[in-house]
DNA sequence: CTGAAAGCGCTTACAG
DNA sequence: CTGAAAGCGCTTACAG
């Protein structure tokens, strides 16, 4: 086994108490500089590091966040919808940076997960990311709030939902995107996307689109906003059915890039041509969506500045201290798939 | 504050000892079943959780993995390359089904991260993934090796590097989409990706590529092997430079996926169509390559049984038995990139 | 500025 | 089958 050293072999070599020891560690002031400086000689030449189990057990916290990414029932087992992970890279990066380990752990709908974390100690507090449906995990955390469990949720804010949420402002996200075509001159619009309480996202990304034709004097049949989860099949069987029902559409504005590149392939099944006959967007900027033929405007989410704000509002939670819901600016991103204004071509 | 029960408060509840609550829970046969089903009632009553930090103090282990992610130095600071994204959801899988909690951490070449996790108690074995160049980090390995730790890595193996490693069979992968590709016709070839000690994975697969050439005794002149690190741009310019030297090719193997899409970007400025004038295959069948137009011809490794074989090997070596070194098959993905036989054109 | 001592909440050898 | 007790390695109030 490992031969590890404790402060108390510190103590004894420094020719100090082990109390001695413990505070000249943590850098306390109470301790005189060169007893400070000859323990921390020692601890480095012995390659010591502080237990964390005992130093957590003795002082309540554990100095640990946990995330907890809950993957899209549907997708595919190996698939993790790129935008998340894109979120996990910059949510271990702000708790490096604020000092605190991360638990990742990815769970299923059923798992016991509400209460599991804190307490157990395991971590000061929860990360919630892409929890599925908002209808189903209400009570959860609902639950979550009555443990008093620190967390926070990347999604969008709800009234009537527990908790704090940080979230990308998606009706704005929604209304650029069709204000963007508009201004191509487009005029025959559909979305492709759940629109209801059960993906508030995309239901703001719908609202934003609506607000947008509105706006700008557009009709807005419902009719022309068709369901679909967020896999590129889901887009793919979607556009297909729009267009067998040979609805006459220029536009369509997808909830998500990977929609997009579903009803791209519906598109160029029907062969329409992109953008000339009909232009597409969508929303994420996930990696692929710069190589999609012709390559895909969308909506970008600011992911590095949404992980450090999970992570500094979760620790402000943790320490007792008011956080505010925040809403995100998103920025357009004006790739080949809307084409260019008709008026010059 | 949390009003968290302890076992004292579930011995009390239920008339036994505390020594007797925590057997019961850890479903010991020493104890009654009638005590033992008694105390799990209360404890699910009472949402009592272990405590981690006490019970991993008194057992001296953590029931914790760390993986640590190493990024490549050069690649932009929100983006990691998708082929350990994927690693990582198939290890974070594997840890919670072995029953392990999974501490996720990216690293900086200059961290002290080898002996930070174990040390601390924090970790009872250590993941390495991606970690950069093999040269400058053989020291760092040693010292791992040194201290008792416990660690794998996922990479090719090496016979004068420590530790157990897990890796694709690179070899065969260079091979085979060589061999590929010869069989479609082709017959001036090069191959972009540095090939030497400092990235084994990319020369294994430049001595697969070798072979092949060599099989069918078909010329291969060490001018045709052009330095790139796997970023998209990399393959842009090691592909220009090629290019600009007037060289005359007709098919391409990259050492990997990103930089293929690079390398098309290079071909597409030269005005060479792809597959009928240059036939190009990538490695690692990232999710962009099937959206990649025409879609990339590539090289798949298993990451969801990459991760298994991580996860549970490190578990073995943390109970002390002997792990091999494990070599994995890998397969062709064949798409529209290398084309298909000139003879049937 | 320093030391002796209590205690965080468990697990497990020891005794019955 | 059960209980009393020791102890994992720290941190920190208390006393000096």
């Amino acid at each position: 086994m490992r031969d590890k050293a404790t402060s108390f072999d510190i103590a004894h070599r420094a020719g100090v108490s082990q109390s001695t020891v413990s505070r000249a560690l943590r850098n306390s002031p109470l301790v005189n500089l060169e007893t400070r400086e000859k323990v921390q000689a020692i601890a480095a030449e012995l390659n010591y590091k502080v237990d964390k189990n005992a130093s957590n057990l003795r002082r309540q916290q554990s100095g640990t966040l946990a995330l907890l990414l809950f993957e899209d029932p549907t997708s595919d087992d190996s698939l993790i919808n790129p935008f998340f992970l894109s979120m996990l890279g910059s949510i271990t990066k702000a708790s490096a940076k604020a000092g605190y380990d991360l638990l990742v752990s990815f769970q299923n709908l059923n798992d016991d997960w509400h209460a599991e974390y804190e307490d157990s100690n395991k971590a000061d507090g929860l990360i919630l990311l892409g929890y599925g449906d908002y209808v189903d995990y209400r009570n959860k955390l609902s639950k979550l709030e009555e443990q008093k469990t620190h967390f926070v949720r990347w999604g969008a804010h709800d009234v009537d939902h527990p908790g704090i949420s940080i979230g990308s402002n998606n009706v704005q996200g929604g209304f650029d995107i069709t204000q963007h075509m508009i201004n191509l001159g487009r005029k025959k619009f559909a979305f492709i996307g759940g629109a209801d309480k059960h993906c508030p996202e995309f239901l703001d990304r719908y609202i934003g689109f609506c607000n947008a034709l509105k706006n700008s004097g557009l009709p807005h049949d419902s009719s022309l906003q068709i369901e679909a989860i967020s896999t590129e099949d889901s887009g793919y069987q979607a556009t297909s059915a729009l267009l067998a029902e040979g609805k006459s559409i220029d536009a369509l504005v997808c909830a998500s890039d990977l929609i997009a590149m579903g009803a791209m392939r519906a598109l160029r099944e029907h062969k329409l041509t992109i953008p000339e006959q009909v232009a597409i967007a969508g929303y994420d900027n996930i990696p692929i969506s710069s190589f999609a033929n012709p390559a895909l405007t969308t909506v970008q989410q600011n992911t590095k500045l949404a992980g450090e704000i999970l992570v500094d509002s979760l620790i402000k939670l943790i320490n007792g201290q008011e956080v505010p819901q925040t809403l995100m600016p998103v920025d357009l991103v004006v790739r080949q798939s809307c084409g260019i204004a008709f008026s010059s071509l």
